[in-house]
DNA sequence: AAAATACTTAAGGCATCGCTTGACAATTGG
DNA sequence: CCAATTGTCAAGCGATGCCTTAAGTATTTT
């Protein structure tokens, strides 16, 4: 039962799959472009493909015979916004800390 | 051969390991305070934490028996920057193809 | 209609992950 | 010193992850 951010994130803990969003995000591309460059099969950045999706990262559509696959930024929002927070939250509880420290200091003075 | 990136987000991709950083975003902890809560054994803690560790993500230091955990927040700014590096560069290209299709109406007037 | 293109599905192999239990330090308090 | 606390190491097990090949399906192109 993993949600939204687990997804992602699991998504972008692969080098293949981030090469995938790297050239995704410079523009939409078929499975067969991405795949191309890739030392690895087709049915195999598929199955990266798949996961990307599910994650929320990628979105793709089928016309035809091609399916053309671009990003959906909101999805790294969503993660971005994640760590953002975090890392606030984190520099916030070193500036308490430092302003502890001076108070203890002065005290002490 | 994994980087530091693709150990960040595979870190952050697990949900008990982003509760420990959550946690940890609040201040340092020692382990068995990071283990208290959760529904797993101490030892299985440890693994998620050296796996943060690996990461980059989480320090820690022992003294005496107790070894007190704290964040990176440099580690965490890698892994935000990538991130928004491939957002906004999707953006730039969402911003060509609005030009480019607003240059199409215009000669096609 | 036949051939080529572009994907899709299925089956399987091997490695890694997440967790457990049990045994083993190392440190500190009574 | 003895015992409790706090952490570490090791073996092992079931589930998941990443990739392969082989065999499809659907859609153009010729």
């Amino acid at each position: 039962m993993l949600n939204q951010l687990d997804r992602a994130f699991q998504a972008l803990g692969d080098p293949t799959r981030r090469t995938l969003v790297e050239r995704l995000a410079a523009g939409p591309a078929s499975v067969s472009e991405l795949a191309g460059p890739l030392p690895m099969s087709l049915p195999a950045v598929m199955l990266h493909l798949k996961v990307l999706e599910e994650s929320g990262l990628v979105i793709s559509e089928k016309k035809g015979r091609v399916r053309t696959c671009r990003i959906d930024p909101n999805a790294l929002s969503l993660a971005e916004n994640w760590i953002n927070a975090r890392r606030r939250m984190w520099e916030r509880s070193l500036d308490r800390l430092d302003a502890f420290l001076d108070e203890t200091a002065k005290d002490e003075r």
